[in-house]
DNA sequence: CGAAATATTTCGTATGCACTAAATTCGGAC
DNA sequence: GTCCGAATTTAGTGCATACGAAATATTTCG
């Protein structure tokens, strides 16, 4: 397509594949990243997956082993890095700076990431004073593509009665999610208790800024607590 | 390429084929816009230009007569002055909050004006307290599509010795040439005097700001006065 | 008015990205 | 140890974007 972008040539699929691999690497301890998760992860069909994969396996920026999924290289990792940087960034501007909520950034960050240039994501970041995390409690990548992931962290859902925590991060990629979790109270930095959990995935009760709030274990597995 | 977009569904390529049929019917009076000045304008082969061309006609957004050029519909002249919009305010956000050089905004904000939402410029614009024209003086189309394109406007190199007339507008698309002007003080609202035009198309003399500066034909040839 | 020059379009080709359907491979169950 | 189901890749298509070369239309000029 000789897309419109940036000088550093990668198009705006690739560089959404490369994050997804990041990210589903991060979650999967360790393993090897499925076709069928990234096919799931960027809503695509795994045959579209498989030619995108040798595109960048042949730019160097994965390893394919042949039915048995892909890992990012050295050189993968620094750009997925780049690309977060960027959209974590773009997505704290638009909140701190812009006035916009924060179930809305998520799309149009997804959007801008492809064609914002380093720059202008540097000076963002100044012009915010080099936050470390995105209004969505997801570490920021320094310029120099350096990560703080924090504790691995658990899921809300993994907790029991009477455990209590702080909210250390929610997933940003449902705009609906993120409106109910704050009507909730839920969000990052926010400390709680889990009260109860009603048995057979029930929903879990637990204590935020005083109140009693109730959510579904599903739910809860977007929050992730330390 | 089902490229990552806003949900207006136009591509990169083709709003950018349209902004380029916007400006060159605003230079070219009235005439039909050739495949030739667009092949030229967007640095693509004539016959790429007659590819785009037709799918955009086929879209309504311009009309098409075989060998005789094309003009905006209705339809498309306001989704060029969307574009416009865009590329626009984001010049003038990114010169005004962001600190860039007015010489380096232009390319940024090529790519940007593809991927931001109305409502990121809305709020861009917002922001800026609706500014009537950018940091190159080229007016800012209204979020309604309303545009005072000002009167037609001479260019420099087109003065006689004694003219008077204050610099409304500079061409943005070079980097280079807008580092060079501002190095000789011309840029919008400047008040200058043509003191002096050698002949056979020798430099032109310029008080600018009290003192006199020499520049040639074609670099005056992209300064528009008044 | 016809011929040369020029502009434009058509044709054939390539790349990236997406899909569905069909083949292939893997891993676990028996 | 073989077979079956699930995951994965291959094969075949389509669209948008680009290109160069060839064909065609228009314009200009003698």
């Amino acid at each position: 397509m000789t897309a419109v972008q940036r000088t550093d040539g990668l198009t705006a699929p690739a560089e959404d594949c490369l994050k997804a691999v990041y990210e589903l690497e991060r979650a999967g301890a360790g393993a090897p990243v499925t076709t069928n998760d990234l096919a799931h992860r960027l809503a695509l069909a795994a045959a579209s997956v498989t030619g995108m994969v040798k595109r960048l396996a042949g730019l160097g920026l994965i390893d394919h082993a042949r039915y048995h999924g892909v890992r990012l290289t050295e050189q993968g990792r620094r750009t997925a890095l780049r690309t977060l940087r960027r959209h974590r960034v773009i997505e704290t501007y638009l909140v701190s700076v812009l006035g916009f909520g924060w179930d809305r950034v998520h799309a149009e960050a997804e959007r801008l990431e492809h064609s914002a240039s380093d720059e202008l994501v540097d000076r963002m970041a100044t012009a915010l004073g080099n936050p470390a995390v995105d209004p969505h409690g997801a570490p920021i990548p320094t310029r120099e593509g350096r990560i703080v992931e924090g504790p691995p962290g658990r899921a809300l859902s993994d907790l029991a009665p009477g455990d209590r925590g702080r909210v250390a991060r929610v997933e940003d990629d449902d705009p609906e999610r993120l409106r109910y979790l704050a009507s909730l109270g839920i969000m990052p930095g926010v400390e709680f208790e889990l009260l109860e959990r009603a048995p057979f995935g029930g929903p879990l009760t637990v204590r935020v800024d005083g109140a009693a709030r109730q959510l579904g274990p599903q739910l809860a597995a977007h929050v992730v607590v330390i």
